[in-house]
DNA sequence: GCCTACCATTGATCTACAGCAAGCGTTTCA
DNA sequence: TGAAACGCTTGCTGTAGATCAATGGTAGGC
């Protein structure tokens, strides 16, 4: 169940069976059908999700009722809301699945426990926030420096994948765009 | 020299007097007078940087010659270009200095050995990331939902201080937007 | 297998912000 | 100490992308 959890963390820590076994205590499996939500803006954060199979959204609603996509990910990336789940603050995002989703859940109260049991998820973790915080870095200057075209084709570049199998509109959100603007920048690409 | 560096690490993590004799072996001091560079786009970033005093800015420069500030950081910031540092690759960010400024240095080399010799600043920089990206987070989140007015409000609420200290026009690109329209929001807000 | 809800497209209009240019106070440094 | 550079402001105009609205296609639930 956890083998794609363990295959990631593996490739970039190496465990002993022990602290696998340990590790596997930590986590919980949850299911999620479409649509369903994993967390609900206002509530904490109590879970840390790895997502096994399937895909999920997190994303703020602002004052006129616009979605505003700020992460989806498919197996093999973790999601929260991470202010929410360090400092204990209500959430501002909504998290729900895409697609039914096999998700294994890791609690604040286990993440704390299994950097001191499992003293190298430190490193992996290390890791997984400086590669992550590489990937965010440039996002934020795509966002501030790019067009909505520019910001399309370098979301093409690096997830070719995502147009064949999230929809449209949620790609739009995500880069910050309507819609109907990436209906034009599509036909005006082709 | 290195007493902020030490106490910030010391507020994350608690070291042996012997780990930090270690860890001062690790850094460099470096100076940079106003507008020096400490990183030029298309070099590989070479140094991890620790502001002791001073401010410095990271930014890119887009096809029509525009800065487009990436992060402003002044007493008690890290700065570098991550994904040049951490892989290797070309810098697409140049970073240069706002005022005189005084750096503690660390290379790729001692940041490797550090995390070996050290195995707790495992965990310094696991907090720290940590918390660069609940940051990141929200700023990715007010970029794609506020209009500049908010956006500069957010600002303000967040770095009080960063409009005594900072010339508007580079706050304006760290907001992206232009000096220009934060000069009107100013305006409008009084 | 039909009905409804969802999703993409396209056209017409609107708006926040960019771009350009000119003017003015203030720092900087020969 | 005076010229030059710099930073901020303000007015005018341009534009990328938002918003609103209508249409057609496709998929899932009963």
């Amino acid at each position: 169940m956890f083998d794609l959890l363990f295959q990631h963390i593996q490739e970039k820590v190496s465990l002993s069976p022990a602290e696998i076994d340990t590790l596997g205590t930590y986590f919980t499996i949850k299911q999620l059908k479409k649509r369903q939500y994993l967390l609900q803006e206002g509530d904490v954060c109590k879970q840390l999700a790895f997502v096994i199979h399937g895909a999920v959204k997190s994303y703020t609603i602002d004052d006129k009722g616009h979605e505003h996509i700020s992460l989806i990910g498919w197996e093999g990336w973790w999601i929260s809301d991470f202010r929410s789940y360090i400092y204990g603050e209500p959430a501002i995002l909504n998290i729900d699945a895409i697609e039914d989703t096999t998700l294994a859940l890791l609690s604040k109260q286990n993440y704390e426990k299994m950097f001191v049991e499992v003293p190298m998820m430190e490193k992996y973790f290390r890791v997984l926030y400086q590669n992550s915080l590489v990937t965010k870095d440039r996002r934020l200057i795509s966002s501030n420096t790019y067009t909505a075209e520019e910001k399309f084709k370098a979301m093409i570049d690096t997830y070719p994948q995502i147009v064949h199998r999230i929809p449209q509109q949620l790609i739009a959100s995500y880069l910050g765009i309507t819609p109907e603007t990436l209906s034009r920048i599509k036909k005006r690409l082709i």
